[in-house]
DNA sequence: GACTACTACGTACGCTGTACTTAGTGAAGG
DNA sequence: CCTTCACTAAGTACAGCGTACGTAGTAGTC
């Protein structure tokens, strides 16, 4: 019987093996990376269970013993991935400098496995991966002084913006990609909409805005340095 | 014809009357108060085109001719909750305490249309309700010296941030919604999973943490403005 | 009045998540 | 050792989805 109602709604509370019956044939470690594998390869929309189960090898039907729900193969997948982090080396010390290679772990992770961000507000976050990371994260802020709670907001913060900002990223990465015609010709119809608009009069400080020639906004990376750094400013002002 | 393809990939890009052939029978307004209620009522799941096209009283395929993708209902009805700011009154010249108001005014749509948060990263940020807080917003900005580009990343990172806390919000009150048994069971056994994983000596820090006894995190309006009251100051240090 | 862009609508296709059923397997308890 | 029974594996089926496509009718434009 596939996806007992008795049981907990949180995969990661039940045990993988039961010790009873025929053992089982595959791991969750081999159907989230099976999982991962078609969803970078063909983008989110194309992990369905059939098309899992298939890229494992067993019945549609199956991959249900494994994985209750649709959410369940989202929590393997996202922890699969953030085995991706780097946390052999213990913290240095200087926690800023330690979150910040966090947050560029997990940009780099995110950039790597796009549907990522997507998925992530699903995610419990207690999975294994996640709890190993927010251990690192805990070491690193041991210096810190400031109640635990804010600790756990510090991460939480740090790691939502991120997410933030790379979703934004993306955002403006994906508004051509999926046009009929190029990029660009889209980008000329988003702008000469914008103008459009501005032109109204409706917007005035946006049109002033418009007027001064908005800075090209440079260097992503420099934007991404500089935000992170204000967020960890925020919390222990020098 | 349904959905052409050399029509502009952004709806707002797009006329909502050409002044050829018949008069189109329901507004881009119509369309999305009823999205809008389909979606307060019974969730994000139920909105679809079917029975939206039903709620507004016509036949699937036509919704196609004012709503050519799904993506672009979504951009309906984030625009048409975007409404809901109030913004008649100008800014205060105070923009630390505008910003917070505009925060505020985010955070209380977002609880009232929980479906926001998962749509919101499918949009586009530039519907007309959209410009029209973002022009407020420079407007209360205009103190404020930084760069335009700042001000621009100022109004994202708000924004960002305030999604990211209500979808953690939203996360932990869903916890035990959808639990066959009580919320209370479910928690029980989430707390149970996590205290036998710290129990295993994997996540040390985790532990001390909640051996420390973890802070109950007090009120979450108070945690709210405690985040943003860090994210406006990290753009201006006093 | 002819033309033509537009609205309206129904049918149909391929896909989804998953409830339910049946059969077989192998470790645990007596 | 043998019975028992929780477990794995798989298939069938269903309700619903987004939307491509074709057809018919309508109302502004030349």
């Amino acid at each position: 019987m596939a996806g007992r109602s008795d049981e907990p709604q949180v995969i990661w509370a039940r045990p993988e093996r039961t010790g009873r019956g025929p053992r089982p044939a595959y791991s969750r470690a081999d159907i989230a990376a099976a999982a991962v594998r078609i969803a970078d390869a063909d983008g989110m929309d194309a992990v369905s269970m059939r098309r899992v189960a298939a890229e494992i090898g067993c019945g549609t039907m199956s991959l249900y013993n494994y994985v209750p729900r649709k959410v369940d193969l989202y929590e393997l997948m996202v922890d699969h991935v953030s085995g991706e982090y780097d946390l052999s080396r213990p913290p240095s010390g200087d926690w800023r400098a330690d979150m910040t290679y966090l947050a560029h772990q997990a940009r780099a992770i995110m950039r790597r496995h796009p549907w990522v961000v997507r998925i992530m507000s699903s995610v419990h976050g207690i999975s294994p991966n996640a709890l190993r990371c927010l251990d690192w994260c805990l070491a690193a802020l041991e210096g810190l002084d400031v109640p635990p709670g804010t600790k756990l907001e510090l991460f939480g913060m740090v790691n939502g913006s991120v997410m933030t900002f790379v979703a934004n990223e993306q955002a403006v990465a994906e508004r051509g990609r999926s046009a009929p015609w190029s990029a660009e010709r889209e980008q000329a119809v988003r702008g000469a909409y914008l103008a459009g608009q501005v032109a109204t009069g409706a917007y005035p400080h946006l049109a002033a805005l418009f007027a001064e020639g908005v800075a090209p906004e440079g260097d992503a990376d420099a934007t991404f340095d500089r935000m992170l750094r204000r967020l960890l400013d925020s919390f222990a002002p020098k």
